[in-house]
DNA sequence: GATGAATGAGACTTCATTCAT
DNA sequence: AATGAATGAAGTCTCATTCAT
C-alpha cells in the first residue's frame, strides 16, 4: 500500500524525468542541474522534484537503473556465455557503455555507501552477478586466479576510464585490450 | 608589453595563489570556489583574478604545474632509471600522486583540447618524455611492442582510476598491477 | 444552489479536514501547509480545496470555530456563571486554551476586518455575549465600570500574549493575575 | 582584526539593509522576505546575505537592534526618571514602538534562548535594566512587591499586544491602562 | 597593485492551486 | 465527489566576476 501503482501518466513522466537525468548527469557530471533535467523532459522543475524529492535522490535512482541494466547483462552472461570469455565480453560492454563523464564509474564504485534504498538492492545484485562470472572465468582458466571481485570495480573502472580518455577508436580499444590482457591466466 | 617581469611581491602572491588552488581543487575537484582560495591564500579575490581572470585559467595553471612537475620526473627517469623498469616506475609513482578528485587524470586526458596557453606547452614537454621512456622500455623488451604514447595515457589514467576507487590498499596495488601487467611483454 | 446539503461522507471529510487543520495551524500557525493538512486528514489535497478553495478560507474556517467554542462558553457562563467572577472564568478558560501560536489571539483581533462570511457570524456572536457578560460582572460591581467590550478584546489578547510567552507556569499565572486585578472594581 | 571597520560604502549598506529589515520584517513578521528587504534596500539579494549569511542572522540582528534602543531607554529611565513613575513610562515607551507584527514581543521573549552571539549581548542589558527600573519603583511604592523582572516582560508583551489589536486609540489607551493599573500597588 | 563589496545569474527546494483521471 | 500529479512563482542561498576605494 505504501507505493501504490503510480498512474499512467505519472509514470510516463518518471521514466521520462529519469531518461533525461541520465542524459544530464551523463553529460555533465554531477554538476548537472535538476533545472535542466526539468527544461529537456518539458516537465517543471516541481515535478522533477515531486518524483525525487532530493537531487541526490534522483542521482541515485539514475545509477541504480544503470546498475541494475549492468547486473542484467551480467546474469544473461552468466547463464548464457562462454566461460571462457564471459568475464570480458561484460567488461567490455559495460566499458562500451560509460562513455559518460564517469558517472557510471561512480555508481560502481561506491556500492554499499549510498543511503538511498534504492542503490542498495541493484549493488548487492550486481556484486553477487559478477562474482558468479568471475568464479566460472576462473574455473575455465581463462582469468588469473589471484583477483576477487573487489579488484574486478576498480578494474571495471580502469578500463571505462581508459576508454573515455583516448583520443579515437582504435586507441581505445588497444588500451582497453590492455587492461582486460592483466587479467587473463598466462 | 603584457608580460613584463612581475613585481616581487606580485610574483609571491601569484605563486602562492597557485599553490593553494592546487590543495583547494584536489580537495573538491572543480566544485572547489575562488573565494577559498583566496582565503586560504590570504589575498582577495580580485587578487586571484587579476593574476587568472578566469576560474577556468587559474584551473588550468594549476594542472599546467602539476603536468610540469610530472614531465619532470619522466625526464628524470629517462636520463637514470633503468629502462626495464623505467616506464613502470613512472606510472607507479604518477598514479600514487593522483589520490586526489581526479584532477591529475583530468590533467593527463584532455591534453590538447584546452585554449589555455599554459597547458600546451607541459603537454608537449610530457609526451614526448613519455615517448622517451617508452621506447627505452620497449627497446630493453619490458613493454610489449604494440602500444605507443597514445596508449600510455589512457593506460595511466586507467591506472589512476583503479587506485582512486579502490576499497583498500592491498585492492589497490593489485589492481593497479594487473593494469601495468597488461604492458608487460611476454 | 450553492449549499446543498452535502452527502454523508463529504460532511465527515469536511468535518475532519477541519479538526486536523486546527491541530496543523495550532501547532505551526499559519506556516502549516495544505498538503500537510490533506495528510493527516486522509484525503487528497484537491479535496481540502474542494471544501475551502483557499488556504486563506480555511484558516478563517478554522478560526470561526474556535470562536463559536469560546461564544459558546461564553454563553454558557453568562446563563449558570456567578456574575461576579463570570468574567474572569471566562478570560482564564480563553487564555487556558490559546497556547498554540497565537491563532486564537488572531482570532480574536481581526474580527470584523476578514472577508470570509465564516467569520463574521461568529464574531458577532462571541461579541455579543461578551458584552453581556462584562455587564453582569460590572453590575455586579466586581469590574470596573470604565471598560467596554472593545477593551475586553484586546485585553484577552493580552492575558494570552502574556500566558504564551511566560518561562513557567508560576509566572505565567502572576502574569496574567496581574492583568485581570487591573479589571477590578476598586 | 577579526572584524576591521567596514568600508563607508559597506556600511552604509549594511545600516540600510538592517533599517529597512526592520521595516519588513516589522510589517510581515518573520514571514517578510529577504528579497524584499534587498528590493526595498536597492541592493541585490547577494548583497544582503553578504552582510547576514542567513535569514536568521538578519533577523537577529534587526532584533538585537531593537533591543538594544529599548535598553537605551531603561538606562536612561533608571537615571533620570522619576522612581515612581519611571516603569510605567518605560511600558509606555516601548508599547507606542511596537506597533509591529509582534515581532518586537518575540524580540523581549526569548531572551537568551538565542544561539546568535549578537542576540545576547543585547537581552542581558535590558535584562538588569528593567530589573534596575522595577527595584526602584517598587521602592517608591508605585509598583505591587509580589511581580518580579520574569514578569515584566509577558506583562510587557501583554501590553504590546492590547495596543496592536485595539481598534482605534482610545481604546487602546484604556486597555494598556488596564494592563499597567494592574501593575499598582494599593 | 590589492582589497573587499556588490551583483546577476542560477541552484535547490517548497507550496498554494489547478487539472486529468 | 475524490484523488494525486503538475505547475509557476517565490524563497533561501552560492558563486564567478566586476567595481569602487
Amino acid at each position: 500500500m505504501s507505493s501504490r501503482p503510480l498512474r499512467a501518466d505519472a509514470a510516463r513522466n518518471r521514466a521520462r524525468v529519469l531518461e533525461v537525468a541520465d542524459e544530464v548527469f551523463g553529460e555533465q557530471g554531477r554538476a548537472g542541474s535538476t533545472e535542466e533535467v526539468a527544461r529537456r523532459a518539458g516537465v517543471g522543475v516541481a515535478t522533477v522534484f515531486r518524483h525525487f524529492p532530493t537531487k541526490e535522490s534522483l542521482l541515485a535512482a539514475v545509477l541504480a537503473a544503470r546498475v541494475h541494466a549492468i547486473a542484467d547483462l551480467a546474469d544473461r552472461l552468466v547463464r548464457d556465455g562462454d566461460p571462457a570469455t564471459a568475464l570480458f565480453d561484460f567488461l567490455r560492454h559495460v566499458v562500451a557503455q560509460s562513455h559518460t563523464k564517469s558517472l557510471l564509474t561512480e555508481a560502481l564504485t561506491d556500492a554499499g555507501v549510498d543511503p538511498y534504498e534504492a542503490r542498495r538492492g541493484a549493488d548487492t545484485r550486481l556484486r553477487e552477478a559478477v562474482a558468479a562470472l568471475l568464479e566460472r572465468s576462473q574455473a575455465a582458466g581463462a582469468v588469473r586466479a589471484d583477483v576477487g571481485v573487489d579488484e574486478v570495480f576498480p578494474l571495471l573502472a580502469a578500463a571505462a576510464r581508459a576508454a573515455e580518455v583516448s583520443r579515437d577508436d582504435a586507441t581505445r580499444d588497444r588500451a582497453v585490450g590492455v587492461v582486460l590482457d592483466g587479467l587473463r591466466a598466462r
